[in-house]
RNA sequence: GCCCAGGUGGCGGAAUAGGUAGACGCAAGGGACUUAAAAUCCCUCGGGACUUAAUCUCCCGUGCCGGUUCGAUUCCGGCCCUGGGCACCA
């Protein structure tokens, strides 16, 4: 017996009650099937589900049980991007360990989903801070290593004099300690990186063919690679048999070279006869190594004192040290040529350079042809205590040696309270404590921890064998990679989706992993706003899913934020809107409820009046529309508003035989059906309640027949010189004469063509008729 | 500064390969029901002009300026504004 109310709060913990004990989300592998792999970027434990996650995961759930009622073996997971900087600022706050307030959050947040309703495989949820994991995230490190993919070299940081510790950029306050206040120096301290570059060609040239994945993506990798073709150029050091090596891509302007400008951290820098230059040097430490505060500084520089001579001319070239050249692209100097370049050129004028004229064509041949990248080697050092260990021991005989694998996990020591001065584990006598792997000796344990993109650059292959303990990955990773569909926020445009391409290629080299790329298929997600603004605590401007779901429920919660905007596009929250979200739902209950009390029942006769030709043809029409918006273009927002406008036209047919009876128990199956990815809970409901024993989320996607998509007459738009002029109603099969002179008879159309010459009549199959006048 | 998006009624958005601008929803106004309110249902709803009136007709209108085309929200050139990213926030 169906309740008369849409009560929300018992109907959703009853669907999600049969999910759980009916395990219906949980899935092996099946060789008979075809699997689909449907992955939302894992969320850092912030505390609380935001608006953004919500939108996020509902795409995600859409699709899964979308395919799902398409017959795939469908695997959705969920997990905890469980490291990072907030976890150690709210440690520092509250004065406790990272872990506790991480996994509380976790525990918070997993609820907060639940009750949503997503079909995850809670089976396989991992956390990222759980040695389980991160042991093979260290032992992918080693063989990284063995490969020769790991080095050392010494980078800028920022640097707080105060604290004594290292800052993220996001912790440099114009240019000063966010806790400290201390004006921020750049120091260079020795790192570990991954040699990404050495996969650069890969990375770039693949973008090509990766077609599931958005155009503004694929171009944004590819502007980020930055490959260009260009030449080396040495030039001789005055009174030196050294040179300084330039990068350059206008090898053709060299003619016009006046003066050389290097970074400040560029060895040669060092080399100065200039007193100023250490002045100028220090006043360059400060600041922040973020490039877009780098290249919005005032270009400034100094005289190094030193020359070079033009490999042309043999002219002697000032040396200067500029604060816009970046010691990491390139050789890390220019070649300043004013003539050709607007930059050089008003540094050469605030400077009274000289300003030379392109002369000569140049020959090429003496110069090394080069090709060069933007993209830099990814620095993986962090000197912070919540992250991964880097499995290394510094010895001091044999440098850094790399931990043994059967020593692994190196394990975090957990519940240490982290302190605003630097990384606590630098003082954890236990921690540093090792034994040099290679000589035995007393050694110290490396106490940098991993950037937290390398956890996130191959948690989507764990999540295949998340129990697995003997190694990192087993067949079953050969079974469902790559992720047929991967849906997360367009920040991670770059760096999160480039760091997990290496990834893969790496895994895929080790023999772990099928194909060369992780991600088939892309979907980017906009943000979610209030008031034009991103949703953020600083703002004020957050909404809670919490209250809203208690207030309406999680389909509701659900409908809205698919409805609302497509999904790429950012999304503009109206709790008013939310409302009709929750209006329409009521409404279709509503309307399966009418339908079930009313007194006619019976099955379709074979002969079918006007307005029965007319609901078939929109039960037909709707399927089609729903099924091709969610399969092919994601457009949600506008496969619900044709669910919306299919319910409008239901609402105003008068149920009167059998035949409208049994044409109506269709529409509604359909609807549920259609809806059922979309707004899970009550969909499992109404299907129960239309007669069908088992869940709607086990049944087949909805079938629209073709032969019932025409009607047999449509509307024709005649046009005169580009305007509307009139509509009218054509049969299905009129001819294309017919057409024309029955769009020339129209009376609104002969007053614009009475007189005039017709210079060209254009049809448009099933649209449109423009006649096209002279004066 | 560089790279990538977006800009359409009072609001969110629709127009899928260049073919009716404003689907669907929200808000607002009017009405029905009710003792009343809520809920629900019905109607109107880009701006302007004409007409006794209309569901008639006309003009303008998709950030701005220009172009291509019978026809441009859609394609091209140039600008303006907003958002995302810029390598230690995740």
């Amino acid at each position: 017996m169906m309740n008369p109310h849409y009560q929300a709060e018992h109907l959703e913990p009853a669907a999600q009650a049969y999910w759980d004990t009916h395990k219906t989300f949980q899935v092996q592998e099946d060789k008979g099937r075809d699997k689909f792999y449907c992955l939302s970027m894992l969320p850092y434990p912030s505390g609380h589900l935001h608006m953004g996650h919500v939108r996020n995961y509902t795409i995600g759930d859409v699709i899964a049980r979308f395919e799902r009622m398409n017959g795939k073996n469908v695997l959705q997971p969920m997990g905890w991007d469980a490291f990072g900087l907030p976890a150690e600022n709210a440690a520092i706050k509250h004065g406790s360990a990272p872990s506790q307030w991480t996994y509380e959050n976790i525990a918070h947040m997993r609820a907060q989903l639940q009750k949503l309703g997503f079909a995850y495989d809670w089976s396989r949820e991992l956390a990222t801070c759980d040695p389980a994991y991160y042991r093979w995230e260290q032992w992918l490190f080693l063989q990284m290593y063995k490969k020769g993919l790991v080095y050392k070299k010494s980078t800028l940081v920022n640097w707080d004099p105060v604290d004594q510790t290292v800052l993220a950029n996001e912790q440099v306050i114009n240019g000063r300690g966010w806790r400290s206040d201390a004006l921020v120096e750049l120091r260079e301290i020795p790192q570990w990186f991954f040699k990404i570059t050495d996969y650069a060609e890969e990375l770039l040239s693949e973008l090509s063919q990766m077609d599931g994945w958005p155009e503004q993506v694929r171009t944004m990798q590819k502007n980020w690679i930055g490959r260009s073709v260009g030449h080396q150029v040495d030039f001789k050091l005055q009174n030196s048999e050294d040179t300084l090596e330039v990068y350059t891509t206008r090898l053709d302007t060299l003619s016009g070279v006046t003066y050389l400008a290097i970074a400040a951290q560029h060895p040669l820098a060092a080399k100065s006869i200039n007193p100023d230059v250490q002045a100028f040097i220090d006043e360059c430490a400060h600041g922040k190594t973020a490039e877009a505060d780098l290249v919005q500084m005032e270009k400034r520089g100094v005289f190094t004192g030193l020359y070079a001579h033009h490999p042309l001319t043999q002219e002697l070239l000032p040396i200067w040290i500029a604060n816009f050249v970046l010691m990491n692209y390139g050789t890390g100097a220019i070649m300043g040529v004013p003539i050709q370049d607007e930059r050089d050129a008003q540094f050469a004028a605030k400077y009274e350079l000289p300003v030379k004229e392109i002369t000569t064509q140049v020959d090429e041949t003496p110069y090394k042809k080069q090709v060069n990248f933007r993209l830099r080697d990814w620095g993986i050092s962090r000197q912070r205590y919540w992250g991964a260990p880097i499995p290394m021991i510094n010895c001091g005989t044999c440098g850094p040696q790399p931990v043994n694998e059967a020593d692994l996990p190196v394990i975090l020591p957990e519940g240490l309270t982290p302190s605003e001065k630097g990384s606590v584990l630098k003082d954890h006598a236990e921690f540093l404590k090792a034994t040099c792997p290679k000589c035995g000796e007393k050694a110290t344990r490396e106490t940098d921890t991993f950037d937290t993109f390398m956890e996130s650059s191959w948690y989507f292959a764990r999540y295949t064998c998340p129990q697995q303990n003997t190694k990192i990955l087993d067949e079953r990773a050969l079974y469902w990679l790559p992720v047929d569909y991967y849906i997360g926020g367009i920040e991670h445009a770059v760096m999160h989706l480039l760091y997990s391409r290496f990834i893969y290629k790496v895994l895929r080299d080790l023999k772990l992993v099928p194909g060369d790329e992780p991600f088939k298929n892309l979907l980017t997600q906009g943000m979610v706003l209030k008031d034009g603004a991103k949703m953020s605590k600083s703002k004020g401007n957050t909404v809670d899913p919490n209250s809203l779901i208690k207030t309406y429920g999680a389909d509701t919660v659900r409908l809205f934020s698919m409805f609302a905007a497509p999904p790429e596009l950012s999304l503009e929250w109206n709790d008013a809107g939310v409302e009709g979200a929750s209006r329409y739902l009521k409404r279709l209950y509503k309307l399966v409820y009418v339908h079930l009390q009313q007194p006619i029942k019976g099955e379709k006769s074979s002969d079918y009046s006007a307005a029965q030709k007319e609901m078939r043809y929109q039960i037909h029409s709707t399927i089609k529309k729903v099924t091709e918006d969610i399969q092919v273009r994601k457009t949600f927002n506008t496969a619900i508003a044709a669910v919306m406008e299919f319910s409008n036209f239901l609402q105003k047919y008068s149920v009167e035989n059998a035949t409208d009876y049994a044409l109506m128990q269709h529409a509604l199956e359909s609807i549920v059906l259609l809806l059922a990815p979309i707004t899970p809970h009550i969909c499992h409901y109404l299907w129960q309640m239309l007669g069908h024993e088992g869940a709607v989320a086990n049944h087949a996607w909805p079938a629209f027949d073709n032969s019932l998509l025409t009607r047999a007459q449509y509307e024709l738009v005649v046009q005169v010189n580009g305007k509307v002029r009139a509509k009218l109603q054509i049969d299905e099969d009129a001819s294309e004469e017919v057409i024309k002179q029955l769009a020339l008879l129209e009376e609104n159309v002969t007053k614009y063509v009475t007189g005039k010459e017709i210079k060209k009549v254009i049809v448009v199959p099933k649209r449109l008729v423009s006649i096209v006048v002279g004066e």
